[in-house]
DNA sequence: GGCGTGACGTGAA
DNA sequence: GTTCACGCCACGC
């Protein structure tokens, strides 16, 4: 298994598939914790291909940028993720940002610790 | 083989 | 607090 192994794109896709209702995660993360620091711009365009239905079960709405608001506004379906997040809980501010230090997820965390976090 | 692209990130003004 | 510009790495042609 030296050849190519599971690619950057599964490990995204695996890690955008474990984020939990309610919370989100960011390109750079994704792209850090699938072996990539700094492709963050690869981890999107990863996501862009699932973007229209071909997503599957995939969160992909839960997928955000470092500044807490959604990316997905510059290809038009900006609002769309934002309405999916709310259905979860995740509140938007004004400036469509929401509390990134608080829903942030990590693969470290689990499910347990989330009780915590809404305490 | 190499070049350009891209749902980004960080630093600096 | 916001905004601009450059740099980053993986994938497609």
């Amino acid at each position: 298994m030296t050849q190519s192994d599971a690619g950057f794109r599964e490990r995204v896709l695996a890690l955008v598939a474990r984020i939990p209702s309610g919370r989100v995660m960011t390109y750079g993360q994704l792209a850090t914790l699938a072996g990539a620091p700094g492709a963050a711009r690869q981890a999107g365009f990863v996501l862009s291909g699932l973007a229209g239905g071909a997503a599957g079960d995939l969160p992909w709405q839960r997928v955000i940028n470092a500044q807490g608001a959604v990316s997905t506004d510059r290809l038009g379906f900006g609002d769309l993720q934002r309405g999916l997040l709310a259905a979860e809980g995740v509140v938007f501010d004004t400036a469509g940002r929401c509390d990134l230090k608080r829903l942030q997820w990590w693969p470290d965390e689990e499910p347990a610790a989330q009780d915590s976090l809404f305490g």
